[in-house]
DNA sequence: TATTTTTGCTTGCAAATTGCAAGTTCAAAG
DNA sequence: CTTTGAACTTGCAATTTGCAAGCAAAAATA
C-alpha cells in the first residue's frame, strides 16, 4: 500500500488527496445507486472510464477504506464492490453535489425526481438512504 | 473560451468537470475563508500549488463562473478574486466535506471549532455564511 | 470433455497534464 | 531612474491519462 504524502493537514486538502479527481466519485455515485456494483458495472456507466484507470481507481478508494471487494455470491469469477461505512458517509457531499448542480446545469428529469424528495426532508433522507446502504456492508 | 465537452448528463459527472481535481475547490476553500484573494494570496496557502496551475485553474474557474476577478482598490497591479453567487452556493458542499474529513482525519484545532460551531444549527451557519460572501460580491 | 465466452484485470504506448524553475511585463515604491 | 512586487507565461522533465490490445481464470456452451 503506497502511501501518499499529504499536501497540507486541511480536511479539504486531505479529503481531495483520496478522491479529488474526475472519476472517483463517479464510482462512490454508482455505489451509491446499485448498493453493490461489478467491474463490469462501472464499465458500465455513461462517462465510459478507462479500464486501467478503474483499476487504478478502486485500488485507491480500497486501500483508503471508502470501498471493499467481496466474493460475487454466484460466480467465482466476479467480484462485487461495496461501500464501507467511510463511503456512505460521502452521501451527504453527494447530495450536495447534487443540489448545487441541479441549480447550476440542466439535469436529467429522473434525477430531478430524486432531488425533489431530498429538497422535502433533507436530513430523512440522508438518514433512510445510509441506512439502505448499510444494511448492504 | 475552450467548452469542454461534458462526459454525461449526471449532475456529479457535470461538476467533476468544472471542479474535480486536487486544487480548484482548495481555491474555493481560501475564497470562503478570505472572501477575496490575491493571485499572491493563493500561493501562500499551505499546499503550495505551482504558478502555472493556478493561473489554469483560475482561469477555468472564472470561465464557469464560479469566481471573478475585479481591480484592487489599492493598485493597478493587483488582482481581486472573489466568489460569484454559483461559487458561493458551493459552500454546503465545503462544509460537508469538512465534516466528513473530521470523522474521518485528523484535523488542526482551530477548524475543528468552526465545525463545532457548524454542528450546532448547520443550517443558520449556511445562512450566515453565505450572507457574509454575499456582501462582497 | 473441449471450446468459446465472460470477467477482471494488466500492459504498451502516445497524448495530455502536472510540477518545478526561470523568465517577462507592468505598476509602484524608493 | 532603478529596484521591488505582483501576476502571470514559458520551457521542459516527469507523471498521469486514455485508448487498444492482451491475458488468465472461471463459467457457459457445444
Amino acid at each position: 500500500m503506497k502511501e501518499k504524502k499529504k499536501r497540507s493537514n486541511c480536511p479539504v486538502s486531505c479529503s481531495l488527496d483520496i478522491w479529488g479527481d474526475k472519476w472517483s466519485l463517479l464510482i462512490v455515485r454508482d455505489l451509491m445507486f446499485s448498493k453493490q456494483c461489478t467491474y463490469g458495472d462501472f464499465l458500465k456507466s455513461e462517462e465510459k472510464i478507462a479500464t486501467n484507470i478503474l483499476a487504478s481507481r478502486l485500488q485507491t478508494l480500497e486501500e483508503n477504506r471508502i470501498i471493499t471487494k467481496s466474493d460475487h455470491p454466484d460466480s467465482k469469477a466476479k467480484v462485487l464492490y461495496k461501500l464501507t461505512q467511510k463511503g456512505i458517509d460521502l452521501l451527504p457531499i453527494m447530495i450536495e453535489i447534487n443540489l448545487w448542480a441541479e441549480k447550476y446545469f440542466t439535469i436529467p428529469a429522473d434525477q430531478k425526481a430524486i432531488l425533489k424528495e431530498v429538497k422535502k426532508d433533507k436530513e430523512t433522507f440522508i438518514k433512510t438512504a445510509k441506512n439502505d446502504l448499510k444494511k448492504m456492508i
